[in-house]
DNA sequence: AAATCAATTAATAATGGTTACTATTATTAT
DNA sequence: ATAATAATAGTAACCATTATTAATTGATTT
């Protein structure tokens, strides 16, 4: 496609992933999605988040190999997932960005993304 | 199941993946399987590479979601995809394993498990 | 404002990796 | 050898995601 074009389905989604911190599913997107547009389909939820993952403007997350999970928060952080409650955490990196320098040095690739997911009980379930 | 029982098909496939580097996935496991084999089942391949992977003697890749991958070496590395030619590489960590400590720290989280994807370009195809 | 044209959509079929099912076979203990 | 049951081969089912297609819609041009 050459030109982009707006509708109101896309902006729909965009705005909905903006507006939670919960790093939903597709379909979770969907339910969201249909309390304004009842009759949008599920593959317009799938082609839109891919072509926004695509532009950069979402992150995909590929945190069990069962179903992919999107986050609007396209800065440079990890996820936690809770093996107990299932929750997905934000965790922000403090000086871990400077291993990726090491790694580059010493293996000679270039280091382009990184994925950090982290597992294991979060602290409220420690309790 | 109770008791484990040995049984041929699964010897071999954790011999094929202990004698590769390459981070098969299934369908490649079960080709191999089959030049021993031939009418062992792909369902069978499937079932033992996750009661393995469950029994923490070899490890599961979920890099991208489109389909999972194995590595028999259950030590404590990285893998890094190249974007060019698809090969995966192990990463040996350095001194990264004490970013865990931090990040528990920091979160209150107990972290039992971290995985990380890196992407890019490797030394070989940077040329 | 009407016409135009391609991007976008809704609806649905298809895909592909993985899992479940079931009758049969194989392993281990007695 | 027999009994008990784990494991298998073959196949169907599952399910998240992608592809297809005719219809619609949004931006641009006349």
């Amino acid at each position: 496609m050459r030109i982009q074009r707006r509708s109101r389905q896309r902006e729909t989604i965009m705005r909905i992933l903006k507006n939670t911190k919960s790093h939903p599913t597709a379909d979770w997107v969907y339910e969201m999605a249909r309390q304004e547009i009842p009759n949008i389909s599920l593959g317009t939820v799938y082609r839109n988040l891919r072509k926004l993952s695509q532009e950069g403007k979402i992150q995909k997350l590929t945190l069990n190999s069962s179903f992919d999970r999107y986050d609007a928060d396209t800065s440079f952080h990890y996820h936690f997932a809770c093996r107990r409650c299932g929750k997905i955490y934000d965790v922000r990196p403090e000086g871990e960005v400077k291993i990726l320098k090491g790694i580059e040095k010493r293996t000679g690739f270039h280091v382009e993304g990184v994925k950090i997911n982290l597992l294991g009980i979060c602290r409220r379930c420690k309790k």
